[in-house]
DNA sequence: AAACTACGCAACCGCGGCTTA
DNA sequence: TTAAGCCGCGGTTGCGTAGTT
């Protein structure tokens, strides 16, 4: 059904009724009535058809305009146009360097909510801000930039936590938040908004469709747009479809999977559980922006007191009509509830990088920083190569056994040993982390495994975001996790076996990545021996346990992994 | 100079929430 | 209580323009 005839539904004037302008660009769409309504790009005309309605009329009833003014055009079409081209106090040209820094924090707090954001940045709208951020994600994307600065996430991090404390949680289900929150792994309001909004109804969920951890962690790490690195060619539905899935499995996995919180004696294995062991290394974060979420789509970095700046304390009050939230304090975002679907919590939650370091320089006003960022990779990256290439030996070593069920976060390991075993902000050492692997990404799948090292090392150098303020050492400790991003680092064997069995999957998911990885990577894939990589991983028991329940359809073991997710990873990897 | 590519913006589309009858 | 309509949001697409080859 097109939106022409959706909104022709709503009653419009007839063709009979009204004139089409002649000479006028846009395409027309006659729908069921005989309406017909334009498309396309607006003129001055129309606009000063809609800008008389307006005043006469208000905003608001925008189906109404057609009706009364003859504006061939549907009434969503007259809101958008409203609001983001004709209403008053519109800011035209580009953001200033205060507006850009007030969207990345925001949108570290609240993902792809663009309206509210606009809330907060009088004169934009919320198109715009979106475009923005699209804009400046693909930048920085291609830059590999981490698509927040250090500061932004440092804030986050620090900020969740004081908001933490300062909403308090209800002691019931502490454990859920503190699984969630105590350590920061980039987990916006909205995702303790709906966990409060959903505590009475976790506990309830019947049961758990065939999510995958895999494709939250799909999601989580490869996220774009919107945060979500995913392919913007995937259709919305399936991704909705995939989304729902989550939810229901995130919930589910509340549910019948609530032991598994109690496993852990704190939020980092949980987080692990989840697949989030996050490798705390501000670096990493920053190099490896697809695994954090930098996108994302969702993307949210932590919830808290950012230390926003100036604009972040002018929050006004809404001024596009569009907004449905009013929302005039952000520091009251922790607090308040959102109606956003838990599915959005969870993947936030996943695609949250924590990250501790400080940027000292931001962006500048039109480049976003992205520039001299640029620059300084390309200075950056002639270096780093040839101590990538040196360091590729040691990269490409897997210890068979439990920790080597890691083998690909041995590798980022073993390049922590060398630059030091980091310790985030939070006080995880990287290394901890990735030693007590996730059941996604632990068990050190064929596609767990290292990929060649030429090919990592060449990934890494060429994702190395260069941030703003790289110091020797931080460009040095930029090329450690990066192999993470890798699809295959992010797979699992059980992942693989769940159903069909990993021979066959396996070979599926060597295809599948060959094709989504372009000839450069496929045949690094296709030659790999993945069979024998399955048969050393000696999973933990615990991943073992959590994975059983996975297969039954209970959770968040890495069993229901669908294929569908890989097009996002390898839209996320993107290769130079 | 032409072709190609990337980028940015405006607009469209589908879905979900809210309101109202 | 529920269905229909309206509105707004977020994601996606299309197109014009600038830059590159």
């Amino acid at each position: 059904m097109s939106r022409t005839t959706s909104e022709c539904e709503d009653g419009m004037i007839s063709k009979d009724q009204t004139e089409l302008p002649l000479g006028e660009e846009g395409s027309y769409d006659e729908c069921t009535n005989g309406v017909v309504l334009k498309k396309g790009p607006w003129t001055s005309a129309e606009d000063a058809i809609l800008i008389e309605y307006v005043k006469k009329h208000g905003e608001g009833n925008w189906n109404s305009v057609q009706k009364h003014s003859g504006l061939l055009r549907c009434g969503k079409s007259c809101r958008l146009r409203w609001a983001n081209h004709l209403r008053p106090n519109l800011k035209k040209g580009a953001f200033t360097q205060e507006e850009e820094q007030l969207i990345i924090e925001l949108h570290a707090k609240m993902g792809n909510k663009w309206a509210r954001m606009a809330a907060h940045l009088p004169g934009r709208t919320d198109n715009e801000i979106k475009n923005y951020w699209n804009t400046r994600i693909k930048r920085r994307q291609r830059a590999g930039l981490p698509l927040y600065p250090p500061e932004v996430c440092l804030q986050a991090s620090q900020g969740s936590q004081q908001c933490l404390d300062i909403n308090g949680i209800d002691s019931g289900n502490k454990g859920q938040h503190d699984v969630l929150q105590t350590h920061n792994y980039g987990i916006p309001d909205v995702m303790f908004d709906n966990l409060k909004t959903n505590q009475s109804i976790l506990p309830y969920v019947p049961e758990l469709p065939d999510i995958s951890a895999s494709s939250v962690l799909m999601k989580g790490l490869c996220s774009s747009q919107h945060g979500s690195f995913m392919s913007p060619t995937m259709h919305r539905q399936k991704r909705l479809r995939e989304t729902t899935t989550l939810q229901s499995s995130f919930s589910g996995g509340m549910k019948n999977d609530f032991h598994v919180f109690d496993q852990f004696q704190d939020g980092d294995k949980a987080a692990q559980y989840f697949g989030l062991s996050f490798p705390f290394d501000p670096d990493s974060v920053a190099k490896n922006p697809e695994i954090f979420g930098e996108n994302q789509g969702s993307h949210t970095l932590a919830n808290g007191n950012f230390s926003a700046s100036k604009p972040t304390s002018e929050a006004v009050k809404l001024e596009l009509p569009s907004l449905q939230y009013a929302e005039t304090d952000l520091g009251g975002w922790g607090a308040s509830c959102s109606s956003s679907p838990l599915i959005e919590s969870v993947d936030t939650f996943i695609q949250s990088p924590p990250t501790g370091t400080v940027e000292s320089n931001f962006p500048s006003p039109r480049n976003s920083g992205l520039l001299d960022a640029l620059l300084y990779e390309a200075r950056t990256l002639s270096s780093a190569k040839n101590r990538s290439s040196d360091k590729s030996s040691n990269s490409s070593t897997i210890t068979p056994g439990d920790d080597a069920a890691c083998s690909v976060l041995n590798f980022s390991e073993t390049e922590w040993e060398d630059y030091g075993d980091t310790i985030s902000p939070l006080g995880h050492p990287a290394t901890s982390l990735f030693r007590e692997c996730t059941p996604i990404s632990a068990s050190g799948s064929s596609l767990d495994e290292s990929p060649p090292t030429e090919t990592l090392t060449e990934y890494n150098m060429k994702s190395e975001p260069v941030d703003h303020t790289w110091t020797p050492d931080r460009e040095k400790e930029s090329y450690t996790h990066l192999n993470i991003t890798r699809p295959d680092a992010l797979l699992d064997s059980d992942w693989l076996e769940h159903d069909s069995g990993y021979g066959k999957d396996q070979v599926i998911m060597t295809e599948a990545i060959a094709a989504l990885l372009g000839d450069d990577l496929s045949s690094e894939y296709k030659q790999m021996d993945l069979s024998s990589e399955y048969k050393q991983m000696d999973l933990s028991s615990e991943y073992k346990q959590m994975d059983a329940g996975a297969s039954t359809g209970h959770g968040w073991g890495p069993g229901s992994c669908s294929w569908n997710n890989m097009p996002a990873v390898c839209q996320m990897s993107e290769f130079p």
